[in-house]
DNA sequence: CTATTAATAT
DNA sequence: CATATTAATA
């Protein structure tokens, strides 16, 4: 019984890094993520409300800084972790104490671009100053996403920042298009994704202030979130490199949160099904697909 | 095996 | 909260 050998995965098929603006747009296959995906008697099987907006209330920020016209996005949703737990693992099982159902560790987080952009929105609107991991968690609304995670990738996110100012010093002349880094392979992470250049500025004397970076807060305000609308969501987001050139690979951007939801959320049965990172060994990881805004 | 990203510890 | 270090994953 040698099902796979190498690298098959049955339904998860390689997209590799090369979906490049071939053929993604699969209009027929398109669903509307915040729409049924899941047929009500499935979801009310699981016991989970087909309600996309599991938004946490907790945020009437009190630390609302005074400087943002940012309107309150509408911050896609993430995942939520409900206690349910199924224990299934292809066939691990056991008896005998394993995985306490409590305890629930978190296996690994997968930032992607879409939520990237969403935590650098965040910071941006925060500004530097308030930019600080809590406010930002909390700003992002994020179900799911602790502050752990975002002072995690700040820290990285900062470091990035730190690279790029000093890379163009002074003599920058061959960078145009703003966060062009140019190689591909130089920075992985951050090296790309949309950066306000509020934070890269390199000079900025007189005034202190940050001004008006772009109007971002263009995000879709319909309550409908915009899945199947825009071109397509390639349900196959691969895990690519979170932030690759988006001059390229701008083709296909939905999110996809991903995160080791202890349990199967409406979202996370199609997610498994479209998204599902085997590691190596029996490590696995979810992948989640919210809605984000481009 | 190396590189990169995320989590965790200090 | 920020930084450094370690672990995990790609």
């Amino acid at each position: 019984m040698k099902e796979s050998d190498d690298s098959n995965n049955n339904n998860n098929i390689r997209w590799s890094s090369k979906w490049e603006e071939d053929e993604l747009p699969s209009p027929d296959e398109l669903m509307p993520l915040s729409q049924s995906l899941i047929t009500p008697d499935l979801a009310l099987a699981f016991d989970i409300s087909t309600n996309l907006t599991l938004q946490t209330p907790p945020l009437p920020p009190p630390p609302r800084p005074s400087v943002h016209h940012l309107s309150q996005p509408p911050l896609p949703p993430l995942i939520d972790p409900q206690p349910s737990d199924f224990a299934d693992s292809s066939g691990e099982l056991g008896s005998g104490g394993d995985e306490p159902a409590r305890t629930l560790k978190r296996p690994r987080l997968v930032w992607t671009p879409q939520l990237h952009k969403r935590f650098v929105d965040a910071v941006a609107h925060l500004g530097i100053k308030n930019a600080v991991p809590k406010t930002i968690m909390q700003l992002m609304s994020v179900d799911g996403l602790t502050r752990e995670n975002v002072a995690s990738h700040l820290q990285k996110y900062r470091l990035y920042l730190k690279r790029v100012q000093g890379l163009s010093t002074g003599g920058c002349g061959a960078n145009g298009g703003g966060a062009g880094a140019g190689d591909p392979v130089t920075d992985h992470l951050f090296a790309s994704s949309p950066v306000p250049p509020h934070f890269l500025h390199p000079v900025r004397p007189s005034s202190d202030h940050y001004l008006p970076f772009v109007p971002v807060a263009a995000l879709q305000q319909h309550h409908q979130m915009a899945a199947a609308h825009t071109r397509l969501q390639p349900p196959f987001q691969r895990p690519l490199a979170q932030f690759e050139h988006p001059f390229l690979s701008r083709a296909g951007q939905q999110p996809g949160y991903s995160v080791g939801a202890p349990v199967h959320s409406q979202a996370q049965l199609y997610a498994e099904d479209l998204n599902m990172a085997h590691a190596n060994g029996g490590r696995k990881v979810l992948t989640l697909f919210p809605s984000g805004d481009d």
